[in-house]
DNA sequence: AAGATTCCGTTGCATTTGCAACAAAAGGAG
DNA sequence: CTCCTTTTGTTGCAAATGCAACGGAATCTT
């Protein structure tokens, strides 16, 4: 797939024509960079003024605890946008390193750019603060939405909770969830063997059934 | 107080003179309502098209569990704002009640008129727009961090973990938090009891000295 | 000063959880 | 098919935690 048709998946172009997107990226002055394998794109420490889409390869998003050891934030796939929360905040110093897993190519966007009109009255500068509006609002419901799961006290608590959005976001009892157990234990924060555990509890007392990502709710 | 004085501190009209806020308040069209104790501003599953400033009173953001429980999301004082997450996602129903725990007084803002520019070319909507963009950013990187020090498994590893960024924040090994233990252990999703006792033993084993809500690191 | 209220620490106990280590099942590669 | 890797389930055990209940200290009110 061509660059731009990688660029335009991002939701921060939710709305904007392909044969708009070029003119757009040039108005931004947006620059490729490509990075090899294992090389920061961001140091922790480093100031940040820009925001990044991944067009081809892999980065992580990582921190470093006082013992030194490297935690992964989140991992940035093609497509999608790293540092928009850091650029936005008008935060000085980065807390957080970017790092190529994979031979990678970048997309880095000046922030200014993209919230100051640009000269030319480029009409795509409002959606674009729109979409990035929309873009950290949302991101920001998914974490409270997060944070409800993960403030129950039980794995149990825990598990139906998620369960319960999960069943209203598909409007079914049954539904597909988009982890693997080591994922959804990641995900709420739990040890994955005593996540398969409650989850066999459950299901031995019929509170639900399920086939890999697959589950049913059997209460009501 | 005045009401005015009262709307300022709040961060969307940051950079901005008091002066000016009057104008820009007429013309973002923002309408004065009042809210007897008890009485909803918002009602679960409405549509959400603005953002609400409380200038007096308090309400608060809270949600219902399946079995009816009403939980509370957040409480908003005088100056604070609600509903931005939700008006910047676009969100057509809102998944939270907003309830006035007092008699209140409630700044309603039309969130299209913040981001749409005005056609009487109100030079202050860049900075609104600006200052928005910067405070959802600022909550989601709160959010993360607090991500953090709950995804710990252990109540000590929490509180390791918050020490460290209040270290970080306070740039000393002494610092105050800004929660009694109650509050400390509702953010970080523990029990008060369980929190004092782990804090005792950390104290016994000399890893930090507290008092009240001032603590000392002493492992270094 | 007396009483009420809030905040904090303490403790017993049952339950839950993390951890580690292993086993079974599923899926992929050659 | 066979080997190898990934994913998921199982289990023993020690440790951590939640819960409930109580008591003392501090603060506020009247």
């Amino acid at each position: 797939m061509k660059s731009i048709e990688i660029i335009k998946k991002n939701y921060l172009f939710k709305g904007i024509h392909v044969d708009n997107l070029k003119e757009i990226l040039t108005c931004l002055n947006a620059k490729s960079s490509f990075y090899k394998q294992r090389e920061f794109v961001l140091l922790t420490g480093q100031k940040i003024s820009f925001i990044g889409i991944v067009v081809s390869g892999k980065v992580v998003v990582e921190k470093e605890d006082k013992d030194g050891n490297r935690i992964i934030i989140s991992e940035i796939p093609p497509g999608e946008m790293f540092g928009e929360a850091f650029a936005c905040a008008g935060i000085e110093k980065s807390s957080v390193s970017v790092q190529a897993v994979e031979d990678s190519e970048v997309l880095l966007i000046n922030y200014k750019k993209i919230i100051t009109t640009c000269s030319s009255a480029c009409i795509f500068h409002t959606k674009l603060i729109e979409n990035m509006l929309e873009l950290l609002a949302r991101k920001l419901l998914m974490q409270n939405q997060r944070m409800e799961f993960v403030s129950k006290r039980t794995i149990r608590e825990k598990l139906l909770s998620f369960f319960e959005n999960q069943k209203k976001l598909s409007n079914s009892d049954k539904f597909t969830i988009p982890y693997n157990r080591e994922q959804l234990a990641d995900f709420l924060f739990v040890d994955r063997s005593a996540l398969s555990r409650e989850l066999g509890k459950m299901r031995h007392e019929g509170l639900i059934k399920f086939d890999k990502n697959k589950f049913e709710l059997m209460y009501v």
